[in-house]
DNA sequence: AGATAGGAGATTTAGACAGCATGTC
DNA sequence: CTAAATCTCCTATCT
């Protein structure tokens, strides 16, 4: 039914919240976009009147998570000052718990976020307001599933604290408002669909139970797959058997698997592709690529366009049009370090390739040290967004490394690993001896490195007062314990 | 001259899972 | 079923 709240704005989420407030209850507020989320708690941040101390204590924890506060930690801690915050999947993930924990406590009253919050058990709210139905797709706007409406509606009422709880759906007109109740409300969650008649799913997934022996022989392939749920979905079984077959062909050419009497067997490299749960094309066009890259002039940014040119980096970063010349003319410099080179411009994988071009020139510029605030503005990856490229990239240069060694290329699996390394902590490579140490990050190693101690050497030789200068008192001793003093 | 309002057109758009071996500021 | 908020750049108008 219709919602009454005292209309103190001309914005209805605005309204929501303060009634909220008012009551002395809490709520998340869902939207469709990370841009949104902010602005719509930043709108709500400056209508509250809440002042606590604790809140400007949380404020300034938020503010310092990071060496250099990027804009987006300064937005987030001026929303949490009105007991306000934004949640999605760019915070820091530092900073994600502590307005979590936060709004468990009481403190943060209103929560303005993004489907992230929308399948956590453990943060109930008395409303859930449900700003957005639509959401941007591939084929732009549409609703979103009913399933996932039910999921955000799910987080109101906490069951110790309110007999009952609210949600509450926004809608702009007569229309959308009908179509919520009957779609939504009355309506019934969509038929699930099977993932394996994705081709990536239907690879990996082929390799996987054949190497772990489930299925082999011919018919014992065609009789799982008969009986699978795509299957059941899909209907025409011939047409399941000659994707299949293309699939096995596929994955026979590339190495993975052989065709022995009467059906498959995994390879030693399929075996180990299986186990690093890689895409067979991705390392497929890891193993093309480490076969051509004898006698070429590798650099760390050779490994990092590697691992960002597959399906497992996507999302990518995308080139903007006006960025289009900056990322060529980079290009140009790096190609000769490239294993993978650009595809015609006529074909569709073409803009994709820039695409992992600039994000390897931003895993770059985090190798080469540059803060997350450099990267927000450079880039537009926000922190936590880095975060996942980041381990992303760890994991793929794994299976780099990994796969190089079946191949017995020893030569370049030290150069893997550095790289790793570097990515890991977002340092240049002078500072790899420093960054050994436990304790020693990339900031503490470069205030180290500035002061002349390069190495562990360099950390005997130091004095306790010199380090304790640099790294505080706790973390020096625990440093000179390391190298035996 | 400088401020400002407004319009046309461009730009952008959710989340999270995999290996491995432990620990940043 | 197939949008909408926001940003950028430009121009007209006002002080």
């Amino acid at each position: 039914m219709p919602v009454k709240v005292p209309e103190k704005t001309a914005d209805q989420v605005v309204n929501l919240a303060c009634d909220t407030i008012a009551k002395k209850k809490q709520a998340l507020v869902f939207v469709n976009s990370k841009r949104s989320a902010e602005k719509v708690a930043e709108d709500i941040g400056k209508k509250t009147g809440v002042e606590e101390v604790r809140l400007k204590e949380l404020a300034r924890e938020i503010e310092g998570v990071l060496a250099r506060p990027t804009r987006q930690c300064e937005r987030l801690a001026k929303c949490v000052k009105g007991g306000v915050a934004f949640h999605h999947s760019g915070l820091a993930p530092k900073q994600r718990e502590l307005v979590e924990d936060a709004f468990r406590a009481g403190a943060i009253r209103i929560i303005a976020c993004t489907p992230t919050l929308a399948a956590g058990l453990d943060m109930p709210a008395f409303r859930a307001v449900i700003r957005d139905v639509k959401r941007f797709t591939q084929r732009g706007m549409q609703h979103i599933p009913v399933l996932e409406f039910l999921q955000m509606a799910g987080r109101a009422g906490r069951p110790k604290y309110d007999s009952v709880g609210e949600v509450i759906v926004v809608a702009q007109t007569q229309t959308d408002q009908e179509f919520v109740e009957e779609h939504y409300l009355r309506g019934s969650p969509e038929d699930i669909l099977s993932k394996l008649a994705v081709e990536p799913v239907l690879r990996m997934y082929l390799l996987s139970l054949i190497n772990s022996r489930i299925i082999g022989p011919r018919e014992s392939i065609v009789d799982f797959f008969g009986r699978s749920f795509w299957a059941f979905q899909y209907k025409d079984l011939a047409r399941m058997q000659k994707i299949i077959d293309r699939v096995l062909n596929v994955l026979v050419e590339w190495g993975f698997l052989q065709e022995v009497k009467e059906g498959y067997r995994a390879t030693l490299m399929g075996k180990r592709v299986a186990e690093l749960y890689l895409d067979p094309l991705t390392a497929h066009g890891f193993i093309d690529a480490l076969r051509k890259s004898e006698g070429k002039k590798l650099r760390a940014f050779t490994w990092l366009h590697l691992v960002a040119n597959t399906l497992e980096m996507r999302p990518l970063l995308r080139v903007r049009q006006k960025e289009f010349e900056k990322v060529q003319e980079k290009y140009g410099l790096v190609e000769p370090n490239l294993l993978q080179h650009e595809p015609s411009m006529f074909e569709p994988e073409y803009e994709e390739f820039f695409d992992a071009v600039k994000t390897a020139m931003m895993l770059d510029d985090w190798i080469e040290e540059k803060d997350e605030e450099y990267m927000l503005e450079e880039y537009d990856c926000r922190p936590g967004e880095m975060r996942v490229k980041i381990d992303n990239a760890d994991w793929l240069l794994y299976g780099v490394h990994e796969i190089a060694a079946l191949l017995e290329m020893q030569p370049v699996l030290k150069e893997i690993t550095k790289a790793r390394l570097r990515l890991r902590y977002g340092v240049k490579e002078e500072l790899l001896p420093l960054i050994k140490l436990e304790g020693v990050g990339r900031v503490r190693a470069r205030k180290l490195f500035r002061a002349g101690i390069k190495d562990l050497g360099g950390i005997r030789s130091a004095s306790l007062e010199k380090l304790s200068g640099l790294v505080g008192e706790k973390v020096a001793m625990k440093l000179k314990e390391q190298v035996g003093q």
